[in-house]
DNA sequence: TGGACGATTGACT
DNA sequence: GTCAATCGTCCAA
């Protein structure tokens, strides 16, 4: 879908080509851009979860399935997954083709477009997008959008400076039961849209 | 082919 | 704090 030359991720994404738990903490700060019903909304992420192919946790770690298959393709398109039968859940898939490995997208910050996020979620204020479901229903994200490549409309994922890393903290991931210790947790130290917290942190 | 389970959320006690 | 909602996936049989 996306090769170019073999394996090689795009240029626009090589930033995403490194190991998962770093790819993770790349993308704290980025934003994406939504464009929905003719309204472009702007959200910057603030807490993610890595996972890959080596990881117990990881719906890759069984190898490709019609329903993970987008895990591994290269980095910067979209996997979109339902948890519960009621919930959509973004990741950025990271690396490269072949390599099962991406980044959940726990939690944004809204920038632009705020009073269409609230009317689609019901709910305002640090509600609005602090956990995956609801950043999946604040931004209208089904999975249809799974394998979506995050250069083009209406799904974008913008780039955006690193953050220091005294700006980032770490922890154990929220909701698995495998492989539940490891610290692959990253959030914006001090963001009011970080979900509420239910790991140690480390 | 049946059944257990989940990278969650929100309502209710 | 406890628990129901809800359904696609995956694995055991």
């Amino acid at each position: 879908m996306s090769e170019r030359g073999g394996n090689r991720p795009r240029e626009q994404f090589d930033f995403l080509d490194v190991p998962v738990e770093l790819a993770a903490r790349r993308l704290l700060g980025c934003e994406l851009h939504r464009e929905l019903d003719g309204e472009l909304l702007r959200v910057r992420i603030v807490e993610t979860e890595a996972y890959d192919q080596d990881d117990p946790a990881s719906h890759s770690h069984r190898g490709p399935t019609p329903r993970n298959r987008a895990m591994f393709e290269a980095a910067g398109h979209l996997y979109v997954y339902l948890s519960h039968g009621i919930h959509y859940c973004c990741n950025v898939v990271t690396g490269r083709a072949g390599y099962g490995s991406g980044v959940l997208i726990r939690a944004v910050e809204p920038l632009e477009g705020e009073a269409s996020m609230e009317a689609r979620r019901g709910r305002g204020g640090f509600e609005l997008t602090n956990g995956p479901g609801k950043v999946g229903q604040a931004l209208g994200i089904d999975r249809s959008l799974t394998g979506h490549d995050l250069a083009l409309a209406p799904l974008r994922l913008i780039e955006r400076p690193v953050l220091p890393p005294e700006a980032i903290a770490t922890s154990i991931r929220v909701g698995i039961s495998k492989a539940a210790e490891l610290p692959r947790r990253f959030y914006v130290r001090g963001n009011p849209y970080v979900s509420r917290f239910h790991g140690a942190p480390s």
